[in-house]
DNA sequence: ATTTATACTGTATATATATTCAGTAAAATT
DNA sequence: AATTTTACTGAATATATATACAGTATAAAT
């Protein structure tokens, strides 16, 4: 999808506020209202523009007209659920997806993109048991102390992160296994991204 | 909320209907198209009727100026969350409720009421953290190994439920806590829901 | 170097739209 | 029995609204 100007995306804002207020969306003068245009043409003229790049639809005729397009609003969304397998790392591809849960944007604070379903109980007591929904936000960015899924070559596992110079450790949350040292050089080692959550189905 | 004509019904959904399909409201004259009325004023009279009895709200003016009530609209619902406070019955009374969470409808599997939000440890070895959020229904049908939330006069507990014959044991998931021994018709003994799932957001 | 896109103001206008008024008629309430 | 609500047709109209046209100016792409 082509990307926004700034101020375009300041109109397909406008749009998405003006529907969640009203119900129904800006005419033309509405907009120019809410951004301080003085010509209902510079509405139309971004409204235009943003319907050329596929963020909207418009039904030529009909006043207030304005379709927000699949991707551009903010439904309710499905989010992967991955299978933490000993041997294989957890990627988006098909074949390591279990199935998709609708989830809503604001359940956890932060972000993610996927689920990690839990196998073992090596973080037992921080409380992720077996089968549980990890929510993962892949990123490499993490902190002392994250809840982080680490590989190394084709083995993923779940520990806390602990990392001192180049040295660093992977420390599990049950006293019946053991810490892993691993230098951040190694090849094959890779931080695929860190916990931001979790859930437990009953 | 008053109930609603069969003709009223049909407009109302016809409204619903058009939204879903186009992304803003119908007008009276396509609401005329939709239902085969041959009048504007035939739509107009069922909006007014349909505002009156607090179903939509009709901004004067406006084209397009129909907005479906709260009541009225398909939308995301939301939860409450409880705080789970020692002296204190979990009740949905608003001042125990911390706030509200959207969630969508099949999170967990089985339907619950509210989520709880979990003081101490007394759960932890079945992966119940401090913070943590329970997700209760409302029931007093529990089986032997579910977690349950209890109440002792003013005390509310979450544990695991073990009954034999009138004897009922609350079982912690935790060492340094002790089992908890009750007759099943103490005055003041009430089982409210139980644990259905369990949200962490960290 | 030329074209296209961005980012507007300002004016004008056909038409899309809400809304009122005048009726008719049956059903439900008071 | 009288009034209100429901359920429309049909016509009229003020205005809300989309949209075209004429400009100006800068930035980006070709």
């Amino acid at each position: 999808m082509k990307e926004l100007t700034i101020q375009q995306k300041k109109v397909l804002q406008c749009i998405k506020f003006y529907i969640k207020k009203t119900g129904f969306p800006p005419t033309r003068a509405d907009i120019c209202r809410e951004l301080g245009f003085k010509s209902p043409n510079a509405a139309e003229s971004h409204l235009r523009a943003l319907e050329k790049k596929g963020y909207i639809t418009i039904e030529n005729g009909a006043s207030r007209g304005i379709n927000l397009t699949e991707n551009t609003a903010e439904k309710s969304q499905t989010i992967p659920v991955i299978g933490l397998v000993a041997a294989g790392s957890p990627t988006l591809a098909d074949e390591n997806i279990e199935k998709h849960i609708p989830y809503q944007e604001s359940l956890f604070l932060s972000d993610f993109d996927y689920f990690l379903r839990v196998k073992g109980l090596s973080m037992k007591d921080a409380g992720i048991m077996e089968d549980d929904l990890v929510a993962i936000k892949k990123t490499s960015e993490v902190r002392n102390g994250d809840i982080v899924v680490a590989r190394i070559d084709d083995e993923v596992t779940l520990k806390y992160f602990q990392s001192s110079g180049n040295q660093i450790k992977l420390i599990p949350a049950n006293d019946d296994f053991d810490e892993i040292y691993i230098d951040k050089e190694t090849e094959g080692f890779f931080i695929e991204g860190k916990s931001v959550g979790l859930i437990r189905e009953n």
